[in-house]
DNA sequence: GATATTGATTGATCTCGATCAACAAAACCA
DNA sequence: TGGTTTTGTTGATCGAGATCAATCAATATC
């Protein structure tokens, strides 16, 4: 079982394996009481996290996978608020709904999360510096990363929100050097519910893309770049970049 | 002078005056030290806080008025991607610049903030839980807010993201009792660009909830609810409610 | 208090992306 | 492996909201 020892249950969560993650902060006793009281928990796609769940496990943090911040709509519409990925901390104490219709944690594909104890968590919020750091840095990582997606799709056209979003997959994955493989971790359907558009349209803008020489996409969840520059300035809501497509749609009716 | 005292400076200060707040949970020395290591700035419309200045002062308290984090794009384009109000912190320590274009923090009205002494501030976290506590949850309301407005904003019609907003500035106002007399403490042209629309459209659905009857505008910042269920409905998305228009525009052809 | 400047509103037109529909390709499952 | 379902792509049409332009109201400046 997955409580026999703390070994075990942690021995390749990316939480304790990364140095830069929350449990490699603490120290074994305190590491081993929060292993002990925690419950690590495996979803596959569509798998929601249940509010009576969340009522006595309000503290989630997610080992691997993407996990969904869902928004629903009265007449069906769904959008995906935020994504959370490998050491975010989704810390939902005392989050009534109060604050209306508060969003639903879905998984996107296969995700390990563990529930960590609140009492645990909140003792060594309060004595370890380090983990307090860790923790604090995420969370602001989580808010400026809302509202930089916020402004992206505020004005953005769908091309620049397309280029925008494959930088923060770039920023986002593991070994983010300055390769120019992106992992895109997410389906279609959710990327273009993250971003406030159509299948068809995010279809088309990567089809857009790769005409342009800028990217290409060896399969659905990997993309390869070969213009990083450009694809920044479209990112950036270059407006010349844009109008490339119109040229070329002149210069083939003439 | 502001220095002359801790009272003088911080005496009329929300952040102390009101219990939730951050500054109310310091003990007297604590708050004196704050007090003196930290300087007010009074800001008004157009305003920005440099970076070189943030990188000395990189904690911002806000005491009164709105204070947005504006995005710009190449080509002039502008988003808002978040306001902070009353009791918002905000922390930029060690946001480089690697995270491309972080947005900048620019008055929308008079603004009084408070440049919190990074020193004190990183104490005080360290050793008293309940200033812990205030700020662990503002930054969570900051994020969640992020994350809410990112919903609003990707998937929502014109009127059905303008009824959100109304709630939103209900929701953080001081006295934020079920009274139907909403602030709007922000100018048009800066709510068209939170909302990623533009200043014509925002007037347009307006004067839309105003025919029907749903809300009054005695000035440009003020607004009387007049229906609240239906204004909810038409923020959640009930399609049945925007329906009403055409049906008005059919009744008028008939 | 007169003028200048900025911000808000209204109307007319146009465009980008949504929507609808049909098809192709993965992924899933027995 | 083959059949079933889900997901992604392509094409055609349409509409909500952007854009452009003009006017009106409010605030600032001298």
């Amino acid at each position: 079982m997955e409580q026999t020892g703390v070994k075990d249950k942690c021995k390749h969560c990316a939480l304790y394996v990364d140095s830069k993650l929350f449990c490699a902060q603490l120290a074994g006793e305190d590491h081993c009481d929060l292993s002990n009281q925690s419950r690590t928990l495996s979803m596959k796609r569509g798998d929601t996290l249940e509010s009576e769940v969340l009522a006595h496990w309000p503290i989630i943090a997610i080992d691997s996978g993407v996990l969904s911040m869902q928004h629903l709509l009265q007449d069906g519409r769904k959008t995906i608020a935020a994504l959370f990925m490998r050491g975010d901390i989704i810390d939902l104490r005392n989050i009534s709904n109060r604050n209306r219709n508060r969003g639903a944690l879905i998984a996107l594909g296969k995700v390990d999360v563990c529930r960590l104890s609140p009492k645990v968590f909140e003792r060594v919020m309060a004595h370890n510096p380090g983990a307090q750091k860790v923790i604090w840095e995420n969370l602001r990582d989580q808010a400026f990363r809302a509202m930089d997606h916020s402004g992206d799709i505020a004005k953005k056209q769908a091309l620049e929100k397309l280029a925008s979003f494959v930088f923060e997959c770039r920023n986002r994955q593991v070994g983010y050097g300055e390769g120019d493989l992106v992992e895109i971790p997410v389906r279609r359907v959710d990327l273009a519910e993250y971003l406030g558009m159509q299948p068809e349209t995010v279809s088309r803008c990567f089809k857009d893309l790769e005409k342009r020489g800028i990217i290409e996409t060896p399969s659905l969840s990997a993309l390869k770049l070969l213009n990083v520059p450009m694809l920044r300035r479209i990112a950036n809501g270059d407006k010349d970049m844009l109008a490339v497509e119109s040229r070329i749609k002149i210069l083939k009716i003439a």
